[in-house]
DNA sequence: ACCTGAACACCGTTCAAGT
DNA sequence: ACCTGAACACCGTTCAAGT
């Protein structure tokens, strides 16, 4: 019998398996030993399907801010996070921006980031920027991770799924180099936070003097 | 009469207007008037012909570090010529990581990047953490960028395509407040590289007690 | 209600010709 | 030398049936 439930499931599965490129409405009919219209009965179309998998697999119930943290300690912990569901299923990356009907804005690790951030001291403009230095970090490294690692395309790259204790003993996990040159890139990005913070809640705007020397492309 | 450039011209003229998703080498082959085959004479493979397109757009000349600028002037510089080339043809920017035979490693500006760095009196591990900082920051801010720049996918998004001049009138280029989060965000991030530089060369490394708290993701 | 085969308009690419 | 049509093994999806 077939169901919303059982279709997702196994294209997940098929997704890890194969990668994006060779992923194919037949294909998955295939494994599931159906007829391809048959799926047409619980999605109304490649796309719909895609979008239900981008739900599954980015709208995972996010890390809890444990109480205690210092907002660094915090925007450590969800960063870490947020990697993690990324590289659970790297094949579905690419679905995270074709599909980006996932309430990003609104999900409470979002804004435990940025309640993180106000926590820092910084104003609403400043944390805005912030979080959008850190929001562009986390997926460009990942993107970047996820093409280098390994070869270019398609082979599924199991991630390290082992859970990680939740106290602080990380240093293990610190031993992938790819794990240890997130957290030591991060650390720069939150250095930057950090200026920011000291500067204090008055710190002018950027303006044109910072960028001075900027230069056309080609 | 054919020849590699023709095609590979009109190949990037057919991608800026359609998209990646619909492009196809019979399209192609359409818009130039001959038979699909004959473009199998001069590329062996659809992704052959991707590789070249990824050269083409992604291997333009790059700027050269003006003299007498800070570092920071220098990196701010080179990332905003870098991202202007990646606006430049929106819809190739996913043939750079799939097609990613580009020798960006060698590249003069990755180059005067790497360089700005050490000029800024980072270590040798130093500035590769922040050289990661920087350059994910810089993808992710695009990708994000293009997908979420009027609606999700496909149409062209022609950029700001006009010179700005190479002194320090950038100021209606902020106009735009993509350019302007774009300029500011990274502030942020290269505010974590000051900070790297004042704390010297000896600066311990990222150790486990800056990751407590890190939490497992479901 | 639940599933499906035939058909349509597409793909990339091989191969054996055409000029 | 340069180009190509027919053919193969694929796509996503529509539509009109089958059970």
């Amino acid at each position: 019998m077939l169901s919303r439930e059982r279709i997702a499931t196994m294209a997940l599965a098929l997704l890890d398996d194969e990668g994006l490129e060779t992923f194919s409405m037949r294909r998955l009919a295939r494994r599931l030993g159906v007829g391809v219209m048959s799926l047409y009965r619980y999605y109304p179309s490649k796309d719909e399907l895609f979008s239900e998998l981008a739900r599954q697999v980015f709208g995972a119930a996010p890390a809890e801010p444990a109480p205690g943290e210092t907002w660094r300690e915090c925007l450590v912990g969800l960063a870490v996070s947020f990697r993690r569901l990324l590289l659970a299923h790297p094949n579905a990356l690419p679905l995270l921006f074709k599909h980006g009907g996932v309430p990003l804005r609104g999900r409470p690790a979002i804004e435990a980031m940025r309640q993180a951030l106000k926590d820092a001291g910084l104003s609403e403009p400043e944390a805005a920027d912030a979080w959008r230095a850190i929001g562009a970090y986390l997926v460009g490294y990942v993107t970047v991770e996820r093409m280098t690692r390994s070869g270019a395309s398609g082979g599924a790259t199991p991630p390290p799924e082992r859970d990680f204790p939740a106290l602080a003993r990380i240093a293990p996990y610190l031993k992938d180099s790819w794990d240890a040159q997130f957290v030591a890139s991060l650390m720069v990005v939150l250095d930057g936070v950090t200026r920011l913070a000291e500067a204090g809640p008055c710190r002018p705007p950027v303006t044109a003097s910072g960028t001075k020397g900027a230069r056309s492309a080609r």
